[in-house]
DNA sequence: AATGAATGAGAGTTCATTCAT
DNA sequence: TATGAATGAACTCTCATTCAT
């Protein structure tokens, strides 16, 4: 994966490209409440009814950053998953497929602190009902809830839960990560962890 | 544990008792930058002077509430914790009253959603070096995350991994089900977890 | 009656009639659309919010100052009207004091060119139904008829049509009035008016 | 009088035409203060710019639109006004030719409510000195009171006031009349005032 | 212990308009 | 003939806070 100049996807002009890399940087750091548009406006070299005039508002503004984002990555992963588990043939192959999709998970988020922070700062902002990214966060994660446990439907008992367990973890750690700034091996953690929970 | 009329401390008076009760709801439901003092005060059934002659300001007004949740329950359950902890001799005993104990914290959470809401919402929110409990959630994370790995200290080779990795769980569990409105039964998915992460 | 420092009612606080009064003369002359808050602030002698503080919104401000008016001015020109009204007995007599009062009516907005302007240009702004003010001047459109119907009762065979006609002729002629800044006399031309609409 | 797709003269692009009609609507809504240029464009079909590239500015856009209107409905109610006048002879037949002319105006009126609306709405919007039609309709308002005030020369003594009065008694309905959405009759209504203004 | 009054700063958004294309 | 981009100014309103009472 080579490193592009701008974190989210490129097609887009360039100005829209700039704008939607600050909102990143901004957002990842302080939370949709916590920035103005005034301030954003600043740091892509424009005024606010400039800006504006891209994406009509900071609510618009914020879910085309989420489906940006989403489109660079997430099709991504779910492509790279869904390829992987045709090929498995037995329960054995499919949980170590399994294991294996979901470390480059982890390992692709390595790569990505501040779309990690992202979306651990907006995942919890948005828990309020009244936060514009309340039901993009709902439906995506049931949908990615939805799709692990598909995944280990073949090789768990309990699939639903291990599901679970496992998405916790991973943004359990990532949250803890991201905290102290990167001062732990994120990837190290996640197998060590992996080992417990998929043994 | 007797159910007083307050989610807070009994110490203070009962205005005081009222504001920190509603700030604690406000703030576990829309984060320190998504709720204003106006509303607040309107809440308690007093002005804006009139709240802020209580606290002094926005940022005095929730570090107290930090402290005061700490008192409760940090203290409480700290307790508990070492207590049990100086009665056991071998290292099975150990593993199984640290077990036990854990399992007491997230048994403690199913009773008090609105505690675990308001530690999920402002752990993330702080994570924003400005924000004004930053130190607080840095500082208390260290401490947990140490009390934890020396708890562990005798039973597991790496009780530091272990501590982050349980925490790491038990954030991520609690984040899912409050998102989900405790669709899920918290307790049982964590003594499922349990079972893998502490054999 | 004699001329106080204010046009509007005196139970306010000084600052509150000194806002009302100045919201008076820049919506007699702009309209509600045409002035902003800042601009009126500034002829107040405050900022934006400190103007905002004691009215809430402009809207309120806006519906505030129609019932402060409407208590002063509406309260005094009904009394005179019924209580004259009870005093007649023979139907001339009824046209009579009908024909007298619907002069003083006049009578007043001559000495209150403002409050005149007041209505006038509200009156007409707000029949977009989206207009702070519609619902107030389309239900006091309707008392108004109402009563001037109810007055024409006992000496006209049309008494809605008689009192439509007459308001219809008194605001005509006010707008005229107000338009060409008072240049012919009001009071005058009314009374010749009367005396082909109520001969 | 045939009806054309267009409120408006046609002598223009129909682009231009469409444009204009749409002016027509929404000023007679909201005034020349309460609509924004943004939202006309909209309703047009094409952008801001590409609006203001055919009228300059939004008060250019303004006096058009009254030019327009004037030049396909002043000029026509005019020539049918003096035509009949030149053939009468004595001072009865002046009268009942000048009764019969009034009454047209207002049985066009009837016709017309978009058209009536704009002029009642915009005549009282612009009285104030700074509105960008201001002028406009000081010059119409005296020219038409001339007008009917020559008409009624040759049978009144007090042809001035007798004009004022007619003016001041249709303004006056048709804007009664659009406040309550045509509820009434308003040629039934002004036939009933003629026959008191001019017996 | 609490209020009403007021403030400077800033919130997001809309305004009419300009300019290069 | 029309557009996308951008702007300065203004919009209503909310922010946390201060101060005299």
């Amino acid at each position: 994966m080579t490193a592009t100049h701008s974190q989210v996807r490129a097609e887009t002009t360039p100005r829209r490209a700039r704008i939607l890399d600050e909102t990143l940087r901004i957002v990842s750091e302080r939370g949709y409440h916590g920035f103005g548009i005034q301030e954003l406006a600043e740091r892509c070299g424009l005024t606010k009814p400039g800006l504006l005039h891209h994406f009509g508002s900071k609510d618009q503004l914020l879910i085309t950053l989420l489906n940006e984002v989403d489109a660079e990555q997430e099709a991504e992963i779910a492509e790279s998953f869904r390829e992987v588990f045709d090929r498995a043939a037995t329960p054995e192959a499919h949980r170590e497929v399994f294991r294996q999709s979901v470390r480059a998970i982890v390992a692709r988020s390595v790569d990505r602190p501040e779309l990690v922070r992202l979306r651990v700062v907006l995942r919890v902002e948005a828990m309020n009902p009244e936060h514009p990214a309340h039901r993009y966060f709902l439906a995506r994660g049931e949908a990615t809830l939805a799709r692990l446990a598909h995944g280990a439907a073949t090789f768990s008992a309990t699939p639903h839960s291990t599901a679970r367990l496992i998405l916790a973890t991973i943004s359990g750690l990532e949250e803890q990560w991201l905290r102290v700034g990167g001062a732990f091996d994120l990837l190290a953690e996640w197998d060590r962890a992996l080992q417990l929970l998929l043994p």
